[in-house]
RNA sequence: GCCGGGAUAGCUCAGCUGGUAGAGCAACGCAUUCGUAAUGCGUGGGUCGUGAGUUCAAUUCUCAUUCCCGGCUCCA
């Protein structure tokens, strides 16, 4: 059945309805809010405490009801007549207030069952296809965390069970690229409750995948003029309450200490805290974000416009108090290092600055092969009151943005309420394997710290000026981005990244020592070998080797000892492949490192 | 934080309706010395997440709690 994209929501809004008509079949009653179809299917939000135990007989239901085919008709009623109608459903009522007056009013009516519903639908049920109910989640009504919770049953529905099939498979397979499950099994990071909750141990093979982009990143900040500075993990509540943070964002950080010179024993610690926020007690915050720490730096010294564009960079660690509820594996966490800098600028270089770090961004998705992945304009929203500074400011900053994310004539999405608390920002965004979507690479300006921290140079005028300053992280932060990175790779990462990037394996334990002197030989050219000295056949080697994903593997035998060679297999780069000796493939090794190629096969390469 | 589900060996899991635990892989030992994805035999390893309660008896039932998972909300 050809379907096009249009019809293929229809199908799956229709399915939505379908899932409450059978729900309703099996359990009368239930009081129902609404169902939409999503990017890969549907869902419908219900009061009632569903288990996965129930979606089976549902879902035998919903077979019934398209298996029946019957149509779906569409009404328009008066205002009334929908009262009437749905009198004993109270989301209902509440949907339908929200449809303005003078608007009209849609009934879709399905064997029995009305749905309030703007549309569109297939003209009956048997024309939706295969469904298949997935999961159970709970979700507030209107999505506001001050009203009720309902319970939402997702599925999905495909036009025929052979496509069906497939996407279940590939969602199974999305599961074994989990970066949890592959963190875990390539011994990458643990997250151990010990530790505490969202605070990731980084292992040894993790922590080389880390320094390496570390390493990718600094070369590109030396190549565009940024100075590395190391600054402490926490500073004076004063320095947050200046910037901003600590009124603004304070349920998102960690609680402030009071240091043993400011301690007071006879007070409770909610006096304490009390004190802190107020200010009548100094004490210290671990810090949030970067920026003030900078500030400070660029503040240190009086500054000329021959002085600018000050660049100043640092993998800099901040802790955040996310909601425990919303930690999950390295793309949610409570501790994480940014690969942050800020620019401070004149208005005039203001452009230019912008370019360089989107041109950075996008030089790391190009060199990891990551293609998918849009961008998004952050704006902020006038009516919340979670943003400092003036609209002037505001309006400058986010014309700023727009001008040079439209020379960079690739298409992007403003956003209305995604503004950083102090200033836009143009976002990169991409998604998990499971379709989940994260914020990684950032490009923020800010009219307004400087402001705040009465930041300024001497201009040629010799007379002191504002400077711009420009929040930038392209990778977001490491933990996010290797994350993602694991699961973009599926544990198969390019050579340079490669934890191992090769494994000598001796036929036989009499050639062990010789396959480590190679292995030494090898090390000491900078390359990541190990040697297999188990007791074990070839092929046990070649297998464990594989299922570790180690991207290139030596076999060392009595006939490379006679030929002095070594026998290389790679998973994911041909080119390596065949008898060379060490040396030789030592250069073509390095070769791929320097220039890191991307995996065999992989888009982009 | 909220709704729902879960937690048994390092990992993946089994263990009807209560009678203090098993498998495969991994680890370790011995034998084997092997030619491109699993050599054989053996050994060790668990206060069944934690704490209460019910019971003669709890991995199993109840409650609390911690952590994990799926959603939601949030994400400077």
């Amino acid at each position: 059945m050809e379907r096009n994209e249009m019809d293929w929501t229809a199908a799956r809004h229709s399915a939505a309805h379908v899932l409450a008509a059978a729900v309703l079949r099996l359990f009368p009653g239930v009081k129902l809010d609404i169902g939409p179809a999503t990017a890969t299917g549907f869902y419908y939000d219900f009061d009632h405490t569903f288990t996965a135990a129930d979606l089976p007989a549902i879902e035998e239901e919903m077979k019934k009801i398209i298996a029946a085919d019957l149509p779906i008709v569409r009404r328009e009623v008066d205002r009334e007549e929908a009262r009437e109608l749905f009198s004993r459903q109270p989301y209902k009522l509440e949907r339908l207030a929200d449809i303005p007056g003078g608007e009209s009013i849609f009934v879709y009516s399905l064997g029995g069952f009305d749905d309030l519903c703007r549309g569109p639908h297939v003209a009956s049920t048997g024309r939706i296809g295969a469904v298949k109910l997935l999961s159970i989640g709970g979700a507030y009504f209107r999505g506001s965390e001050a009203n009720r919770q309902l319970q939402r049953i997702y599925g999905t529905a495909f036009p025929t069970e052979e496509e069906l099939r497939r996407h279940l498979e590939r969602l199974e397979e999305a599961k074994l690229r989990d970066h949890r499950r592959l963190g875990r099994e390539l011994r990458l990071f643990t997250i151990d409750p010990a530790v505490g909750l969202g605070l990731v141990l980084w292992l040894p093979r993790g922590t080389v995948i880390r320094q390496e982009l570390q390493k990718f990143i600094a070369a590109e900040l030396d190549r565009q003029g940024y100075e590395q500075v190391v600054t402490p993990h926490i500073a004076q509540l004063e320095l947050f309450r200046r910037s901003g943070h600590f009124p603004y964002y304070r349920d998102a950080q960690f609680e402030p200490i009071v240091d043993r010179e400011n301690l007071d024993r006879s007070l409770t610690y909610g006096e304490l805290a009390g004190e802190l926020e107020s200010g009548q007690r100094s004490g210290f915050l671990i810090k949030p974000m970067n920026c003030p720490g900078h500030i400070q730096i660029f503040s240190s010294s009086p500054r000329s416009y021959r002085d600018l564009p000050c660049r100043l960079a640092e993998f800099g660690t901040v802790y955040r108090w996310e909601q425990s509820g919303e930690l999950g594996g390295m793309t949610r966490v409570r501790g994480f290092t940014q690969d942050d800098a800020h620019v401070f600028c004149t208005e005039e270089q203001l452009g230019g600055e912008i370019q360089g770090c989107l041109a950075l961004v996008r030089k790391i998705f190009l060199t990891l092969g990551m293609g998918d992945y849009r961008v998004r304009i952050g704006l902020r929203d006038p009516a919340s009151g979670k943003y400092i500074g003036d609209g002037a400011a505001w309006a400058k900053a986010e014309a700023a943005l727009r001008r040079e994310v439209a020379k960079l004539g690739i298409p992007s999405r403003e956003e209305v309420g995604e503004a950083a608390f102090y200033g836009p920002k143009i976002d990169f965004v991409v998604n998990d394997v499971l379709g989940r979507e994260w914020q990684l690479g950032t490009v923020q300006v800010d009219y307004n710290l400087p402001a705040r921290f009465a930041l300024s140079y001497t201009g040629p005028d010799n007379r002191p000026h504002t400077p711009v300053l420009i929040h930038r992280a392209p990778f977001g932060s490491l933990e996010r981005f290797c994350g993602l990175l694991i699961e973009h790779f599926g544990g198969d990462f390019p050579l340079w990244l490669a934890p191992e990037q090769l494994r000598i394996l001796p036929i036989s334990d009499d050639l062990t020592e010789g396959a480590e002197a190679i292995a030494q030989s090898l090390r000491e050219k900078s390359l990541r070998v190990k040697v297999d000295g188990h007791s074990e056949p070839l092929g046990a080697k070649i297998r464990r080797a594989e299922v570790e994903r180690v991207p290139c593997v030596a076999v060392f035998g009595r006939r490379e000892v006679e030929t002095g060679t070594l026998s290389i297999r790679s998973r994911i780069c041909k080119a390596l492949e065949g008898s060379r000796t060490a040396e030789e493939f030592a250069i073509l090794l390095s070769r791929e490192i320097a220039q890191r190629t991307l995996p065999d096969g992989f888009p982009g390469r």
